[in-house]
DNA sequence: ATCATTATTATGTACGTACATATTTACACG
DNA sequence: CGTGTAAATATGTACGTACATAATAATGAT
């Protein structure tokens, strides 16, 4: 069913900014019932191919924008997936009391009573990533009991905290000398960096946190 | 119904790793129809929180990887959206009958009667992104007659072609000479890249393309 | 014991019906 | 002529039932 709609957009019987048939109309033509029809057509609105509106109707997106869903993993999977050893080290930790602002991209957050975390993941010795954090303690209490030198705050987090909303900005920056250091390539080397807010339900911010992946890094997306 | 079981999960009444009843039980003790359970849990199995086998029943995913879904819109769309003036420059456009082999990270890819297609796309005067394409024009022999001084192959196919699989790689370069003087960039500085390969519902690969945005550009993705 | 066959079980998909809800269109009223 | 109210319309969601399908467990023959 589904199969027969994807085929009459494909094939362009019904083009982009077609309005299609009612579901009654288009249940009746199949030869099937309404409740069938509405679940393919949802399930194509769903993958951002259809465009529905109640009384309205349904039509075939103008624009048919890629929708990639992507993954992601803790850093630790990522590694150990790949069939390298993976290893964590806990660069630095501060407990910041006053307010902070958290410059990111071009707008600032605010944060008080934050923990401060630098921290570094390798894969077979080599270094992998730079997780750079800012977890808002008063809204994860829990944080300030946490053992960050046996468990990184990347996995911790996710494993602690209920899923949420966020926000995610994908860079490509200049090593800095510090951070070429640690990531063993040369200041100046292209690095690639994800800037990342998660905040939870009640749209409170939970965490910063900046990832400066080794030189030669790409992310991988399935489309 | 899905918010039901929502609230469950997130207050671990159902935690991560635990197998759910199954969707008779679930039912029952909801006071509602199986068939109502099952378009709860169907849901939020595609949003990547639960996991379902069929004899195995339905358990809350251990390592709940964050799904992001990202839209990867036409540049032009992009770049008019956010309030500015949309320019295309097509650069060079050559036919290359031979069989080509392109390398792309870690792949090499085979493409035989290609069109290779360099193109800048700018807003508000300013080098935005520059395009590096690969058309197989055995696959799309339309592409042959397209204009693609007057409308760019990205938007062309997207409209041309019904939607199919790939892949997306975003990594950190280096800027060279060239591409430089194009962005209007220093060589050596970071520019962020995005390499993408699409193929069709046969698996046939149709175009690759190569992205290099200008120096300081984030992507932005809504989690 | 080993392997092929047959039950069992939980999800997957479809049907037909009923009512809810958002949105537009039509109509009556001032 | 505008305005508020009611009708019409298409999708949204739920119900209960039926059968398909995949994966596992139980069974029986060799």
């Amino acid at each position: 069913m589904q199969n027969a709609v994807l085929k009459r957009i494909h094939a362009r019987h019904w083009a982009p900014g077609t309005l299609l048939p009612n579901e009654a109309d288009i249940a009746l033509e199949f030869g099937c019932a309404r409740s069938t029809v509405n679940r393919a057509l949802q399930s194509l609105a769903d993958k951002g191919l259809l465009e529905r509106r109640r009384r309205g109707g349904t039509r075939v997106v103008e624009h048919p924008e890629r929708v990639a869903t992507f993954k992601i993993p803790i850093i630790r999977l990522q590694i150990e997936r790949s069939g390298c050893d993976y290893h964590y080290q806990l660069l630095s930790q501060n407990h910041l009391t006053q307010k902070q602002k958290i410059a990111r991209g071009q707008g600032v957050q605010q944060m008080g009573d934050t923990l401060h975390i630098r921290a570094l993941h390798s894969s077979d010795g080599n270094p992998y990533v730079l997780e750079d954090r800012w977890i808002d303690t008063r809204i994860v209490p829990a944080a300030k009991e946490a053992d960050f030198s046996a468990i990184s705050p990347n996995q911790w987090l996710v494993e602690q905290i209920p899923f949420s909303g966020g926000d995610l900005k994908l860079s490509a920056i200049k090593a800095k000398a510090a951070d070429a250091k640690v990531l063993k390539c040369q200041a100046g080397d292209p690095l690639f960096r994800t800037e990342r807010t998660t905040w939870n339900t009640e749209r409170e911010l939970i965490t910063v946190v900046n990832l400066t992946y080794f030189h030669g890094y790409k992310m991988q997306v399935e489309l």
